[in-house]
DNA sequence: GTCTATAGGGCGATAGAC
DNA sequence: GTCTATCGCCCTATAGAC
């Protein structure tokens, strides 16, 4: 055994999740995450750089898989197409809705976990983004279907973790897509 | 003449899009800011509660002229032209070019920054959804109808500031949305 | 207006793995 | 020897409490 217990970072991840639960967000103190976790506060800060970010340790590597997933898709699948279907194998690298359901329960409950969310969903769409323009598509386009493809995920996850939601996740994407598709449809 | 010069709330704000311009957002403390502008540190965190707020302190006035726009459509509107005329009037609020892309350009230098601002467009989305639901659209209408606005505006505003931008801010923002249409558009 | 808890960064020391 | 994870102590600014 070595000197300390492994995997301080999934600990730091669990011990935050459970008492960002129990006790609110702002409650909560990095020194008590460390504490439950069994390390030091100045450990917490140097595996994630505050006190949100342990919430979105998963977030590399779903931007990761659908950036792949683009690159992947045949030259000619038009951009929005493309996009979707990288975001439902995105989608599929999400925990159980149990537990996206508690999440999402605490990040709605805190503007500045909100603030950080957005960022990330910012991030990922400037990601795909780019992984269009290399496809060839032009930058204005590229821009639009990678903000348009975001929202679409955005609203079927809402749609999924709702309380009378009945399909899956792929489902509640396009479903999102139809409806978008409908709205924004010429006269 | 009163005990203390007037627009204490003015000044903090010039004095810290220029603090933020000249030295950076976090090279810049509030203390700096309030002594620029003649008040104290405490003054400046009654007028905002944080040092990022300082910057979107017109926010709310450009989300209620949105709101009373769209509230003020016909009823036969459709729910995407009602949010694209309403944000077209919402553009109009908006400050010159010239010092929009200086306020960018120190968001952009920011991620803090740059979750508040996203926080702002998303509280902006969901109030112009609550107007389009008040008007009888479904709630997942409203909300993609929502977000597809304010997407475009985005685009529309970064079109807008970009170097070799000619046209004003609506023609950028019905462009966009014209490319949008092109690109959800079924095969 | 004053006081204070907390966030979060800097830096050197330490103990293991290789 | 190098590399990496952790500790521990110091520091300042934020932002809320009183």
């Amino acid at each position: 055994m070595g000197r300390w217990e492994p995997d301080a970072r999934g600990r730091l991840r669990l011990s935050a999740m459970e008492l960002y639960a129990e006790h609110g967000f702002e409650q909560t103190t990095a020194a008590e995450i460390a504490e439950r976790a069994g390390v030091t506060e100045r450990t917490f800060f140097r595996h994630f750089a505050d006190k949100r970010e342990v919430l979105f340790a998963g977030s590399g590597d779903l931007q990761d898989a659908v950036v792949g997933a683009i690159d992947a898709e045949p030259d000619d699948a038009k951009p929005i197409d493309a996009v979707l279907a990288a975001l439902e194998i995105g989608a599929s690298l999400l925990p159980s809705r149990e537990y996206s359901r508690q999440r999402a329960a605490v990040v709605a409950a805190n503007s500045s976990l909100q603030e950080r969310e957005l960022l990330k969903f910012s991030t990922l769409a400037d990601a795909v983004a780019e992984a269009l323009r290399r496809r060839g598509v032009p930058t204005l386009t590229a821009n639009l279907a990678a903000e348009t493809g975001v929202t679409v995920f955005k609203i079927g996850f809402a749609t999924w973790i709702a309380d009378d939601s009945t399909g899956d996740f792929a489902q509640c994407i396009r479903e999102a897509f139809g409806r978008l598709r409908a709205l924004t449809a010429g006269a």
